[in-house]
DNA sequence: CAAGCTTTTGTGGATTTCCACAAAAGCTAT
DNA sequence: ATAGCTTTTGTGGAAATCCACAAAAGCTTG
């Protein structure tokens, strides 16, 4: 007979009843570690349980600590529970936990606490019982969940495209849609190798999901895309913020999942919701110049150290008018041309070197000697005066622009 | 009884009519120095003579001697012939000569060689009486030529303003209004400090006429600028040649006749015609963006050297829109703001001094540690990596786009 | 006013840059 | 092939830069 063949009122209800069963206290998670239920018998409870019931979901590094060990692929992999040894780093004790299967599809997750005594053979057969049950409890919660989430895209979509009313209407409709306004956000893509599957929508969820490095009020998935609304928690070290999140967020999702991550980027941080669609243009910018520069630019991830290149797509219009064309450049290209000689190649690397003479030579395996002797051809063959910032600045926009044009 | 008291067929016959008299070779100039007439007998003639009947007009350095050595500013004084001693440097003779005049105009000059012997009162009273006559015959070429500048304004300032049809058809009307064409065209702009009254318009059509430095096939005047096409002669070192000629025109206008010229500007060397309206908009572009940045642009002629300038127009209009807002340097002002400091007035002479440490302490009166010190706190309030190229660019021109906003 | 912070200036030494000069190597055209 | 040019590499010394460390001066705050 199954102890759980009835009908429980709540998942808290539940909960009770398996702790009572189990003689241990019980935390139901779902897929994402958010905390769904927990008992309330009283029990020794260790910490890392205390701050996830707190927080109503599982800390960052406890989740981090379990994917290190490997308890969590384990968990992902099969429906057996799962002994986790203590980590006291982290504050977790002894615990047996197993996951919530729907087909072939991880829902949650059940923790016990591993009291004094091991646990027996009956024990581990009841939190298998106990985890088929709960299956039927969260596909409830699903449901209910799935519906809000359209809404919830059709949102931001409209927000990406600026189809949007007053900030007072936006803040109206996320407070309908249970959406939490920040006071700081910035719009982020991360641009996949592959179209994204189901699969690994439900990877980036989790991840997405669990991270608490910032808020991720908001995210859809576009073909090879994945668009976030991410919110730091203060603008101050805002940036620094962000792009931490999305180097973690990359090697979370090679590490864990197998997942390439070709590039990601994020646009400015702003604080009034209308300007989303900004800063989401200003991701896409970011992007579009790190396939144009993937040298330069790989390790750029903010619009706002896309320095200069922000310029490009401006500046690149107006040059196909014909305007702006570099006389200096074009006798430096002429000379290159006659003469079998790297001016332009140099002259370029040495401004990517920011003027910095061994680096250069260095990049350009040759004598530093050589390097300012073909300097000062530079300068003589185009008319340059190399120790002018505005006519550097005029040259390496130049010659950044053809390039840009190639591609 | 006046012996030039007859009519005479041309000005060679009126030429050779006075030469006989003084027993000497005569040239007759225009007021810019341009042969009229020069008399056939066989007489001994300084090498001066010869290079100005050869080449139609007196060579550009015989001129600025005569300048040096007061010799035309006397002649633009009165109407006394005026006695000049050998400048052998030049090739010149001793010679008499006189200016021709009409009310306080004067219309063009007779040059008479001094043989070997001094000329008599006589001698002084023939020449004078010879400028008189010489009057008369000159005014009948003025009016024609009066007709023609008419017209050819007319093509000039339709050119300017991109008024114009096919290349071939410029060519066509250059033909018909006997302008000559050049392989390489600029167009070039003085601006005066006031007004151009007509006794200005007078000198500047001296020195234009004048000058061998380059080609000066068209110009027009407009309130307090001078618009000219300036042609060098190839257009290898094409720029170095106009900027020359720039400069000397400006000290010459000073110099000769106690006029300011605050400054001047040329566009790009085309060679179709129909880019002088582009050459036009370019010169006008520099002009400007010295008056944005009167002391970085100070020895700036050239649209070419612009620089990073050029973009300026079009970036201060996007500026304008709200984009390229760029958050280090709101963020150094904000410090320079509460902590009476001067990281941007800091980090802008540093990059105006091309990372030159040394430049950049000196010009701020700083101790160069000072500066490194500054540099480290810049790059970490700001967030920016003052050894990213782009990076720099980003920064230094955001700045110099907000001093242009203030202008 | 004392403590703690930021800012300025100083010192010294390793490293880099700049410059002049020269040798060697490579290319081109007669 | 040779002469004349450009280009590369080398040497050495003066000047500038970079860096670490420290003292002193200036500001802010309790």
């Amino acid at each position: 007979m199954n102890p759980f063949a009835t009908h429980f009122e709540s998942l808290e209800e539940f909960a009770d009843r398996v702790s009572e069963l189990l003689q241990c206290p019980i935390t139901i998670e779902d897929a994402n570690h958010r905390l769904i239920a927990y008992s309330g018998h009283e029990h020794y409870t260790d910490p890392a349980r205390t701050a996830t019931i707190i927080h109503r979901r599982v800390p960052e590094r406890v989740i981090n600590s379990l994917w290190r060990e490997g308890v969590i692929p384990k968990l992902l992999q099969s429906e057996e529970p799962v002994r986790v040894a203590e980590i006291s780093e982290v504050g977790l004790g002894n615990r047996i936990a197993i996951s919530i299967w729907k087909n072939k599809e991880v829902l949650g997750f059940i923790w016990a606490i591993e009291m004094n005594e091991p646990w027996t053979e009956q024990q581990f057969h009841l939190l298998k019982q106990a985890a088929k049950a709960a299956k039927n409890l969260l596909l409830q919660l699903q449901i209910r969940k799935h519906k809000k989430e359209e809404r919830i895209q059709e949102f931001f979509w409209k927000l990406l495209t600026g189809h949007v009313s007053s900030p007072h209407d936006i803040v109206e409709q996320c407070h309908q849609l249970n959406v939490h306004v920040y006071p700081f956000f910035s719009v982020g893509i991360f641009q996949f190798q592959q179209q994204i599957q189901t699969q690994v929508e439900r990877q980036i969820d989790y991840l997405l999901k669990t991270t608490q490095q910032l808020a991720i009020p908001l995210y859809t998935i576009d073909h090879q895309r994945l668009i976030v609304l991410v919110a730091p928690s203060s603008n101050v070290y805002g940036e620094s913020h962000i792009e931490r999140f999305f180097r973690s967020f990359m090697t979370q999702m090679k590490e864990r999942f197998r997942v390439d991550i070709m590039m990601g980027a994020f646009g400015n941080v702003y604080e009034c919701y209308t300007k989303i669609a900004k800063s989401y243009e200003e991701a896409q910018t970011v992007l579009k110049m790190k396939r144009a520069f993937p040298h330069q630019l790989a390790n750029i991830q903010s619009y706002q150290h896309l320095g200069m290149y922000q310029f490009f797509d401006l500046l690149f219009e107006q040059k196909r008018h014909g305007d702006f064309h570099n006389v200096a450049l074009e006798k430096l290209k002429q000379y290159d041309a006659q003469h079998h000689t790297n001016l332009v190649e140099t002259i370029e690397t040495y401004l990517d070197c920011d003027s910095n003479v061994n680096e250069t030579a260095k990049t350009l395996n040759i004598h530093p000697n050589t390097l300012a002797y073909r300097l000062k051809r530079i300068s003589e063959i185009g008319n340059i005066d190399l120790s002018n910032m505005s006519e550097k600045v005029k040259l390496y926009i130049d010659m950044k622009l053809d390039k840009y044009r190639t591609t």
